[in-house]
DNA sequence: TACTTCTTTGTAACGATTACAACTTTGGAA
DNA sequence: TTCCAAAGTTGTAATCGTTACAAAGAAGTA
């Protein structure tokens, strides 16, 4: 397992303190967190951690392949620590998000009518199985 | 071929000019607009119209099912006026946005994990058949 | 030590969207 | 036909997510 150090520097970022906590947060709470979110939760530890800090930082963790930027139904950018291909399950309710095992066609590094595709996602909503058994009570 | 009129009511919306202009809009140009886009498009035609009425009526028509409100890499909404599935297709260096035939597996209507989905989107990203052109230049 | 570069920070600005209250239109009921 | 309530529209202000920018701080190196 590689440490929050190594897997910095392997992608040629800088592992300042600020960097390495949000990857860390990143890599604990696998909960598809906004900036903000990312932002409240570390604020306490890290008092003097600007916002902006954590837009760049999450800006150059995309880029460099370190983290996926996800758009799942709204206009607020979510990230998760890029790992393997996956499915996204927004609740319609209770607005969580599950990750679904659930393969699917890969259409990466292909060609769709010329058109050269390099990411791919799928996104579903619905009830989620929690909101499910609510509604029927 | 179903009037404009036809399809609001149908839907219990009542036929006002401004949702005629706005749906009507949607069913021409199949551009994806995000809200201010329709605006901008019909201000001059209705020079009152305020961009307020376009976001609510753009929130009454996806509720109604009228419109799918699509989420595509970044942080604004997308609407388009909900027609048979397709897959999305957004080019990371021109922001065009193509509609893709391509079938794919429908979980439409499924449980998955116990979760019921009721919306099924796939969306994809990579370079368009005429920006892939110009690299080559 | 001095210099350059990278990183972080705070503030202000921006764009998309929503809240809200006033005004207008519509469709009955009296 | 007139009056009223409900629905629809409008403009302004507020909010939220995000970016721009310039100054301050930290790190590495000649």
């Amino acid at each position: 397992m590689k440490s929050i150090i190594e897997i910095l520097k392997e992608n040629d970022i800088a592992p300042s303190m600020q960097r390495i906590k949000i990857l860390e947060y990143l890599q604990s709470y696998k909960t598809h967190p906004t900036a903000d979110m990312i932002y409240q939760a570390l604020a306490d530890e890290m008092p003097t951690l600007s916002k902006t800090t954590v837009y760049n930082t999450l800006k150059t963790f995309t880029e460099k392949g370190v983290l996926m930027a996800l758009s799942l139904f709204g206009n607020e950018v979510r990230y998760e620590y890029n790992t393997e291909p996956h499915i996204h399950f927004k609740c319609t309710k209770c607005d969580k998000i599950y990750d679904l095992d659930k393969s699917f066609d890969h259409y990466n590094d292909d060609l769709i009518d010329g058109h050269k595709i390099t990411e791919h996602h799928v996104n579903l909503r619905g009830i989620c199985k929690i909101c499910l058994r609510k509604v029927g009570d």
